[in-house]
DNA sequence: TACACATATGATATACACATCATATGTAGT
DNA sequence: ACTACATATGATGTGTATATCATATGTGTA
């Protein structure tokens, strides 16, 4: 019944936590392999806090998931959904987006 | 090679167009059938510039189709995209958010 | 228990997307 | 041509997520 306004707002922290640049290349390094944090500071070349703070927002979601090890924390990214995932978007970009038209938001301020 | 780069780039505008309360309750509504903008502002009791402005975003990124029809204009839902995509959330949300964590960021700040 | 390492957490200034308001464009009818 | 209707577009102030800086927590080792 009231089930449509659930969909809405549920679908709004799955967008949201995925719409930015630094969650979105932690999960790609993390599609690899699992990783340490100290790993992926070096790899993405971004302070430490930062990736951090991201990390949180990205197991609070359940999209990558924690296991302590010694010192040391080891990320790894939910299979599950994020290979579907991206399945999707690179089919709905290979099939609507070939002509380059960049599904971004600022496209539409630089006309 | 550098392709990893543009998938997240890719990824950052696809998402970033979804992360949005009113899209999401407009797309949720394309689902059910076609409308024109009018029938939109009436079934979601937003204003009418506003559905206009977030239409533009959700037809530049083509999740939406337009076709006009007299005065008026038909909007469509990408059936091809959005149809598996919601079903990678409700996978998601089923298998891994069930505790009623809701996967929203401003549930960080609360704690 | 003291230290070094690995990571998390807290506070804050800022940039940016957003809703809102105002106006423009376009189409059909008279 | 004028009006009414349907929708798009432009400009702007504001709220909010973000990166950054600073500090705290936790773990192993000597």
């Amino acid at each position: 019944m009231t089930m449509k306004k659930d969909l809405s707002t549920m679908c709004y922290g799955f967008f949201s936590t995925l719409s930015n640049p630094t969650r979105l290349a932690i999960i790609e390094a993390l599609v690899e392999k699992p990783m340490f944090v100290n790993q992926m500071v070096a790899e993405l070349g971004q302070e430490q806090s930062m990736i951090s703070h991201n990390l949180k927002h990205l197991v609070n979601c359940h999209f990558v998931f924690v296991k302590r090890e010694g010192k040391q924390r080891v990320y790894s990214v939910n299979h599950e959904t994020v290979d579907p995932l991206m399945k999707v978007i690179e089919n709905h970009h290979h099939r609507f987006c070939k002509d380059g038209a960049a599904c971004h938001l600022n496209v539409l301020k630089e006309k």
